[in-house]
DNA sequence: GACAGTTCTGTCCGATCGGTCAGTTATCGT
DNA sequence: ACGATAACTGACCGATCGGACAGAACTGTC
């Protein structure tokens, strides 16, 4: 039932966004009462957080895993990050669905918009000009609605080219 | 004071998305009352097609001419016409900040949403893989929300790199 | 059948939303 | 000074929101 509450509730989520899906809209979806999702849910912000919670363990892993590095070699393995990131998560798109809402439509929830604040930081944060900061919003945002609107991406494609060729194009590296 | 209204409310609609922006928000960022917004505009939803209705305007421009073309002169037409509309409108950030907002936050807005979705299809529908879609998703949504955060962009570069250079890369050409 | 624990629901609540409206205040031509 | 018009506001409305809560329905054990 916790399931097909969450299924519901990510589908709605990315159809109409956070705000825009009731509690209501969410029971009605999955055929039973608003208050049953409540017994189930704390509050509706938690079904919002227990989706996040995978993506944004991945997040945090990568996040350590850029620590250490500086300049050039930040950037790329970022954007790397990021495209192998968005390429695991491809087939559980409802992950990816609530990602991108929650950046863009629920910016007050902290423990969403914490990590993928700091997440486009260590995208972009440790090149000094501004080109980079396009590329890095453009591969984290621009792959995530990608992936999120259910279009398939050949993996080879997506992860060379990106990754490498695009790196000049986009103004990674020069 | 219409014009103080509309610079307080894209602000807040970019801040905290339209459903996350309500009239007395709105009316106290104005110092005004709620009752004087709905003085000067018949409801919220007008003040959203207002602030959208330019460019809005240039899109309806960019279809017409992107009509008659087919196959990868139409996929590089389109995406230059949306680099060059982004780029025309990096002054007037409330614009696009809108735009975004509306595609991403409030998708049942039908005059909004209608424009930006045939942009979309014009963009990638007439291409047959799935590579070129990314692409137009990237460029559209990418260059929007960067411009929309007030990324500076240098002109050039913007243009250049992504109407010629990110073609390959992005599968636009082969 | 009696019982206990889990699961579910109808009903209610306070808060907030967009929007209406009667009435007040400010502005301005005469 | 005065009336007309525009600009503005406080008070209010119905609808909807997330959430609380007591009790019903279901399930399994003895």
């Amino acid at each position: 039932m916790r399931a097909d509450i969450l299924d519901s509730a990510v589908r709605l989520f990315a159809a109409h966004g956070f705000r825009g899906t009731s509690l209501q809209d969410i029971a009605s979806d999955v055929g039973c009462s608003k208050a049953s999702l409540l017994y189930h849910f704390t509050n509706k912000d938690t079904m919002l957080s227990e989706l996040f919670a995978p993506v944004g363990q991945e997040i945090e892993t990568l996040l350590e895993r850029l620590a250490p590095l500086r300049g050039e070699e930040a950037a790329r393995a970022a954007v790397a990050g990021v495209v192998d990131l968005s390429l695991r998560f491809r087939g559980q798109v409802k992950i990816l669905l609530l990602d991108v809402d929650a950046l863009l439509c629920h910016p007050e929830l902290p423990d969403v918009n914490g990590v993928t604040d700091r997440l486009v930081d260590a995208l972009v944060g440790r090149v000094p000009d501004q080109a980079p900061r396009v590329a890095g919003w453009m591969a984290l945002l621009g792959i995530f609605l990608t992936t999120a609107r259910g279009v398939d991406i050949p993996d080879e494609t997506m992860r060379v080219e990106l990754t490498h060729g695009a790196f000049r194009t986009l103004g990674l590296s020069s």
